[in-house]
DNA sequence: AAGTGGTCTAGACCACGCA
DNA sequence: GCGTGGTCTAGACCACTTC
């Protein structure tokens, strides 16, 4: 009855009874570890997850207070398009629409913030029991694919890299839109459909890798525990 | 140079050039800390960090592996809305549409997984610089509201929650839609047109809190980094 | 300068989950 | 069983930040 999980919960009690209001300095480390019997670390633990989800605000020298406009942290996980498909229950197929060399359009230029030249795009529409799911748009750098390049109808470019360049940095942002005519049809939805879409830039160390846009089919939801 | 952060760097880089394949058991931690000449508590800090973030898979017994079809992990700040507009530098406003007691519908009784009878519906549009920014839909419980009622036309439920009841647990869901035709008038935007959708509830540990429903304007967009 | 959190150590015990 | 990760301890040093 004294490992960290215990001591964090204890700390969201004071918290949540206001015995430690919004914005308050709460004692430090040292002393709560001698009020609860406990080793300093213990209570760091403890107070260092709290920190991380957005409950305490904590800064050496200044001490750790109750944040006062908590922001909420959530984690989303987000797997790969085939996993989820098959973790709904249903078939995973895909088609290859399109895989060819081009000069990528500005805007994915200006986010990937570098110009490598031709690039490969590849659209692919991912189904769930043969029904239109995701319609994927990406471009690759072809200076990280290998030659010849790897056969995207048979595995998803999506899958392909996180078997081959796993673990790269990158930013990812979702945003609602009206599905465009080409989008609808891919999908079999009405044109103008809201659609949920992902669009996401990775990059290597030293070059972009890839920018895709993932038009979700309606219906679709993002969802996580707080 | 051998705190947890550069073990985390080394073994990621290790998992890129496939030292260490997908799917793959690595060395123990006493193992990795005997070659890295460190605390196995330096080991454990970081392949634990790894572990949260979806590269590695770690079971007692069993081992650690790299995980084989990784599942991304990413962390979403939740802000409160006007903390949100004041971040991107516009001036927050507020206007109260609608402040009763009703019977919420259906939909609502079935994420909240109780029926505690009459809520209080409160109808917020939230402005950016004048313009709408959120409309939102929210139920609350009575039971945990103070009587007189706070003046929710002076602040939003949003940030009375967060400062009276806050760090309750809950859930959250993201998805797109087409605009009803009220939300599209209260918006000030064309009928039909698509709207990022945030739907939020939250528990006390004993009753519901609240279900509340986010409609944000077009354009609206949700990022993070990985 | 001094106080606070962040990290590391060396050792220990425990809980889980394979065999 | 018994090997593995998960956690705890007591102590130490360091980094950052405010004073």
């Amino acid at each position: 009855m004294s490992g960290w999980e215990d001591i964090r919960r204890e700390v969201l009690a004071r918290i949540r009874s206001r015995a430690w209001p919004l914005g308050a300095l709460i004692p430090t480390e040292a002393t709560l570890a001698q009020e609860f019997g406990v080793a300093r670390a213990t209570v760091n633990r403890a107070l260092s997850e709290l920190a991380r989800s957005g409950v305490l605000e904590r800064k050496r020298k200044a001490g750790t207070r109750v944040a006062a406009l908590p922001v909420r942290k959530a984690t989303l996980d987000i797997p790969v398009i085939r996993a989820e498909v098959e973790a709904r229950g249903e078939a995973y197929s895909l088609r290859l629409l399109r895989c060819n060399l081009a000069q990528p359009p500005l805007p994915v230029l200006a986010r990937l913030g570098q110009d490598v030249g031709d690039m490969l795009h590849v659209e692919t529409l991912h189904l769930a029991s043969g029904r239109g799911f995701v319609l994927e748009d990406r471009w690759l750098n072809p200076a990280i694919l290998p030659t010849p390049l790897p056969d995207f109808a048979a595995i998803s470019a999506n899958e392909w890299l996180v078997a081959h360049i796993s673990y790269a940095s990158g930013d990812i942002r979702f945003c609602a839109e009206a599905a465009s005519d080409a989008a609808a049809a891919a999908l079999g939805v009405a044109q103008g459909s809201a659609v949920f879409v992902t669009e996401r830039c990775t990059w290597a160390p030293d070059a972009p890798i890839t920018w895709v846009r993932l038009i979700h089919a309606p219906g679709y939801r993002l969802s996580t525990v707080l």
